[in-house]
DNA sequence: ATATTGTAGATTGGATACAATCTCAGTGTA
DNA sequence: TACACTGAGATTGTATCCAATCTACAATAT
């Protein structure tokens, strides 16, 4: 019988990823300090795994940590938000084409399940939840680390929350995620890309001038 | 006055470079394992910075570090060569694009002055580190540590030393570099972006042929 | 009063020590 | 012989400690 190993938890990935959540909720603004002491004795460990955290979150590009000195959480600017739309326009597509061929019908079938329940959601908090993992999923054909790896690094910089600040967010997205299922399930490789890739562009589009950020 | 602030060097710094070099040189062959205890000693270093020089190496992509286990050399297939290149077709003129503007006279001088030397070069050696100077020159203007943090992490996971191992590289490469050069020199973004393209796209398809890689 | 220097406290970098976990050879059993 | 088990050694994970460095404020000089 073969068992799928269980992921060993390990304490600086809990940090990490207590600390990437923190960030993006906005909890730990930009420009702040991230003094290890204050956060390992609010998480009850020690130095060392807080250490860790940081460093993973600055090769995520989340902070900015400095020698002698320390980290402090990075901000973005609106050119910060063109560009990672951009190239999430350009990687995400990218996987998709890769991962399509992969994908099986139990796949698929999950997929249209996720959308239907979306169809029928109003609650933002869940509709975030099915809404990443409908993205995460038609994208799991791919198989690259190298791929879902950069990908990471690039959406990881912005919330993944857009529903909560653009209106009829959640209709559009509806319509632009049936028009991805259905080239997806039709097996139409290029059409299912395109869309995709519109479907970012739009909520760029659409983000931009809800955004009042400084600098 | 103005003093250049001194870069204070950190030792997981170095060590990351020491070892992303042996891997890269072959030196440390693919599934090998890394033990930290004996890398600490053998650099004369304690665990510590070697653990945190593997963890920049794991998000780099060039080992895989599972939890109580260790780190070993990741391998690559062809189908890794493939995706590594079109990602750099994709990324390195996305990042061109966005620098041209940015470029000083100086810089275009300097690439000049190292181009030119490139033709009269015949050390490999010298011609590699040449090569490298050029090309991160001229992304240099893009200020983006998104964007060069993706490059790195793409281009790390292999080799640059294509020169070694292509027959004509270094001609072929001077004639493409001829050509973006006098296309960044005369503004045309455009142009640069489609020649700096298709000078990786070139190497691309020699270098595949060459390699023999199992798996 | 302002600018500079000196100093103490805070904070990070690195080493060492200990605990948790894994690996693997060796043993016993069917 | 083949297989499962066991336990010692190896290796990684976490805590703690000390040194290097920075920061901020107070003392001093101009």
């Amino acid at each position: 019988m073969k068992l799928k190993s269980v992921t060993r938890e390990v304490l600086p990935n809990s940090v990490t990823t207590i600390l990437r959540q923190a960030i993006l909720k906005g909890d730990l603004k930009p420009e702040e300090r991230l003094v290890q002491a204050d956060i390992a004795e609010q998480l009850g460990v020690s130095r060392m795994p807080v250490r860790e955290a940081l460093k993973t979150l600055e090769l995520e590009g989340l902070v900015t940590l400095e020698p002698h000195k320390g980290a402090i959480v990075n901000s973005l600017t609106i050119e910060d938000i063109d560009e990672i739309y951009e190239l999430r326009t350009i990687l995400e597509p990218f996987t998709l084409e890769r991962s399509i061929p992969n994908l099986g019908s139990e796949d698929l079938t999950e997929l249209e399940s996720l959308h239907e329940t979306m169809l029928e959601t109003t609650e933002i908090e869940t509709y975030v939840d099915l809404n990443n993992r409908f993205h995460n999923l038609s994208l799991s054909g791919s198989k690259s680390k190298r791929l879902h790896g950069l990908m990471a690094r690039v959406s990881h910089g912005i919330a993944k929350d857009t529903p909560y600040v653009i209106p009829d967010q959640i209709e559009k997205s509806n319509e632009e995620h049936a028009r991805i299922l259905s080239a997806i399930k039709a097996n139409d490789i290029e059409d299912a890309c395109a869309e995709y890739a519109s479907h970012i562009k739009r909520t760029h589009e659409d983000l931009i001038p809800l955004l009042n950020l400084d600098k």
